[in-house]
DNA sequence: GCTGTTGCTTAGAATAGTTCTAAAAATAAT
DNA sequence: ATTATTTTTAGAACTATTCTAAGCAACAGC
């Protein structure tokens, strides 16, 4: 999977993509890096910083921006967005469906929208 | 206007809300403050950071994450959405049409389509 | 075996946007 | 006028991330 995408498999590449993509999940840099210090194996910090911008470009992880600040890393890199509790801090999928309306219907239990964010990110075609 | 939200106008609030809201844009703290220097005003920096964390709170800016190294405030605050383009940090309005195919339609000249990010922001219920 | 080359990992330093601190200044209330 | 409250300010502190430069691993050609 990973050599598919163009990823030389390392040692500690091989040990953040077990931890990493054992399951769908948000998590930050440092979430990560203490992810893999509990299954026991060690990883520098940068080599975490340094795998996730490289799985980022090579398209196996979504990068996304919901707060200044931090990055958070999606494991799940099909195309779905995410319902964000300002409140709670929770990071929940939504299926791919951008009517607004069914957004609204689909809200988490207890909660009210506040602001919908839609960033549609663009590259000069190249020439 | 900026009583209306519940903000007391201040000499330095007044000279920031000028500049700011003088047109649609889209700004950073850093990018603002010059601005204000331009115009021969002075307001410090953090006052300029200060304002726009209680401009955003009251509902006068909106915030706008879309990399992680810094936080835009978008001085148009109705409902709408932002083609960004990354090779160029172009950041440009969409009007608040979410049919996915219709933003297709309308990317700007020169740019192809890269990933569409949608956070859906909400917050607990009060009880 | 060695030897060079390339790519990867690492610790710690540096960076930079942002927030915090604590004191002065402005404004408002009594 | 005196006191209380709010705001501004400079600079320090904070923190997520990136950078640096040295060491290490993998590999190829001897
Ligand atoms: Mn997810
Ligand atoms: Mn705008
Ligand atoms: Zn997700
Ligand atoms: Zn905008």
């Amino acid at each position: 999977m990973m050599v598919a995408h163009g990823v030389n498999l390392t040692k500690q590449r091989r040990i953040i993509a077990d931890v990493l993509f054992e399951r769908n999940q948000h998590v930050t840099a440092d979430q990560l890096f203490d992810l893999v210090k509990q299954t026991g194996s060690r990883v520098s910090k940068a080599t975490v910083y340094n795998t996730l911008g490289l799985f980022a470009r090579k398209g196996l992880v979504r990068e996304i921006f919901i707060d200044a600040s931090r990055t958070f890393y999606d494991s799940n890199n099909s195309h779905h967005h995410h319902f964000y509790n300002v409140d709670t801090g929770d990071l929940i999928d939504i299926k791919d469906r951008l009517a607004a309306h069914f957004i609204e219907q689909d809200l988490p239990e207890g909660t009210s929208m506040d602001v919908v964010d839609l960033v549609v990110r663009v590259r000069n075609i190249k020439s």
